[in-house]
DNA sequence: ATCCCGAGGG
DNA sequence: CCCTCTGGAT
């Protein structure tokens, strides 16, 4: 839906939105992390696993590198060994080496709280830039996520694929000091109830305006 | 078999 | 736009 959405959309869009908040009044990612670099990191490793797996691997790969500089001169070979269990271990093992070296190239090793400057991290794409303004230096942002995407798409908000257009029409439907709590309550609603492969639509607090049909009524 | 808080390359 | 990378849970 290209253009500026019309009213009726804000609507819809904010009704979803406050349902939503009425199920998860509080939220917050649920990697464990200390710092925005080692949120920073734990995101890189989220892709396509759980974020149980990733909280597993943490500890250890942040007590034995603590830093971005300890990171990048690492052997990516014990890199990889510490965090092979979360899958795609080659390439997320040289996207957080290379992340941290960029970091202690460009910007001192500090994490910068800017959504382009940190895109510009090899390794980094606007879904994982997204999640650490918004939770580690609590600036408005919306990481647009397979379940981001699903939900936003069944409950009619958007139709649209690519992420980036999806991270701007929700970015127009709806004010800005709301993006930062929109994704959370997005991906927990989508792993609980909008569920990819079946959907729990029977216990679904939006139902009555979802014009995706039920493909699993009943438990 | 299918999905999990993706990014980079073709 | 498509494909590839990869292990673990269900």
């Amino acid at each position: 839906m290209p253009g500026e959405p019309t009213a009726e959309e804000r609507r819809a869009a904010r009704t979803i939105l406050n349902r939503l908040k009425k199920r998860y009044p509080d939220i917050g990612t649920a990697l464990a992390y200390r710092d925005p670099w080692q949120l920073l990191v734990a995101t890189v490793m989220s892709a396509q696993t759980t974020d149980e797996q990733v909280n597993k691997v943490t500890p250890g790969l942040f007590r034995r590198w603590p830093g971005p500089a300890d990171l990048a001169a690492a052997d990516p070979e014990e890199v990889e060994q510490a965090i092979f269990s979360t899958g795609f271990y080659r390439q997320k093992t040289a996207s957080i080496q290379a992340l941290s070296a960029d970091l202690m190239e460009r910007h001192d090793g500090v994490v910068p709280a800017d959504l382009d400057e940190l895109v510009r991290l090899r390794g980094v794409g606007r879904k994982t830039a997204s999640v650490v303004l918004a939770e580690a230096f609590g600036i408005p942002a919306i990481a647009v996520d397979t379940h981001v995407k699903r939900v936003a798409n069944r409950l009619g908000l958007v139709d649209e694929q690519d992420p980036t257009k999806i991270e701007h029409a929700l970015r127009s439907l709806y004010p800005e000091r709301e993006w930062t709590g929109i994704s959370m309550r997005y991906i927990q609603f989508g792993r609980e109830v909008c569920d990819a492969k079946a959907p729990r639509c029977w216990e679904c607090p939006l139902r009555d305006r979802c014009a995706y049909p039920d493909k699993a009524d009943g438990p």
